[in-house]
DNA sequence: CCGAGGTGCTGGACTCCGTCTAATTCTCCG
DNA sequence: CGGAGAATTAGACGGAGTCCAGCACCTCGG
C-alpha cells in the first residue's frame, strides 16, 4: 500500500503539526489526523471510536497506531483519560480541571466545570508520593 | 463432583448467612465463602484475586460463580466496584463513604476517610437523571 | 418415595479491548 | 545517495469478563 505522509493539502493541518511539536510531539500525518477528530470539539471519545472515525473514508490509521497516539497524547498533557468504565477508555479533548457525570443507564459522559464542585485542598498524600490528578465522577442514573 | 451446599461446618458461615440474608442474598456454600474473604478485613480485591484465594485449598467456586457473586453483592449494596484501572475492577469490601487514593505507579488502592475531603453539596443533576453514587479518585505516583 | 420445577453452579468456549512483535515505510541528515 | 532511527502496520496474542448448555441440589406436591 502506498503512502503519503508528507502531503498535508488541509490548512488545518498545519494547526494541529503546531499544536503537537508545542508539547513535543513530531507531528505525522496519523498524528494531525487524529488530533483533528479529537479537537474538533469538546468530547468523549474511546479508542475504538477514534479508529473508526477516522478510517471512515480511507485508511488512515491502524489500531496500534491509534492505541499508541492516544496514549502519547495522554502523557504529554493533550488529552486526559476518563477512567468510569471497566470495558473501556474515554479520551477528554478538554484539559481545563473540571469533573465528570456519568450515566450509567446510557454510558454518557458529561462535563461538569469545576467550579460547580467545592473540594477543598487535598488530604496528606501516602508517603513518598506526589499528586497525579484527581478525579471526581458523578455517577447517576435515569430517573424516569 | 460433589456439592454440599448444606453443610456451613464453620459457625463463622453463619454469620455471613446472617448478612447475606439481610440484604436479601440468598446464601449458598460458595457465597459465604466469598463474603468471609472480602469482610475478613476491610480491602481492595480484584475478582481475579478473589476466584484464586477462594480456591487456593480447595476448589470452592468457578470462574463464572466469582463474578457473578460480585456482581449479585455489589447490586445489594454489600461492597462497592472501584473503577480506577482499566484493566480490572476492584470490589471494595468497605461500603462507608469514603474515596481512594491510586498509586499509579504500584497499582495500589488507599481509601480515604470522607471527613479528610470536603466535598460541597452535588452540582444539579443533568435532567431526568438521580444521583447513584459519588467517586473521588486522587492518582498519585512514586515521587523517589 | 418419586418426579417436576426452580435456583444455583460449572467448565469451557467465546468476545472484546488493548498490547506485542516482526517486518516495512518514512524521515532526516551527513 | 545511504544508512540510522523513528513511526506505522497487520496480525497474532493476552487477559478480564460474559455466555451458554447441562448438571446438582432443593422444595414441594402427590
Amino acid at each position: 500500500m502506498k503512502k503519503d505522509h508528507q502531503h498535508s493539502e488541509f490548512p488545518h493541518n498545519v494547526d494541529m503539526a503546531e499544536l503537537l511539536r508545542a508539547h513535543g510531539i513530531t507531528p505525522t500525518h496519523q498524528r494531525t489526523e487524529i488530533a483533528q477528530i479529537l479537537f474538533a470539539k469538546p468530547q468523549h471519545l474511546s479508542a475504538e471510536q477514534i479508529l473508526s472515525i477516522v478510517n471512515q473514508d480511507k485508511p488512515v490509521a491502524s489500531k496500534a497506531t491509534v492505541y499508541n497516539t492516544l496514549g502519547l497524547f495522554a502523557e504529554h498533557g493533550l488529552i486526559r483519560e476518563v477512567i468510569v468504565d471497566p470495558s473501556k477508555v474515554f479520551y477528554d479533548s478538554n484539559t481545563c480541571n473540571h469533573h465528570h457525570f456519568y450515566n450509567v443507564d446510557t454510558g454518557t459522559l458529561m462535563d461538569i466545570e469545576c467550579e460547580r464542585v467545592s473540594l477543598g485542598e487535598l488530604p496528606t498524600l501516602p508517603e513518598g508520593t506526589e499528586p497525579a490528578g484527581v478525579d471526581v465522577i458523578i455517577r447517576v442514573r435515569n430517573s424516569g
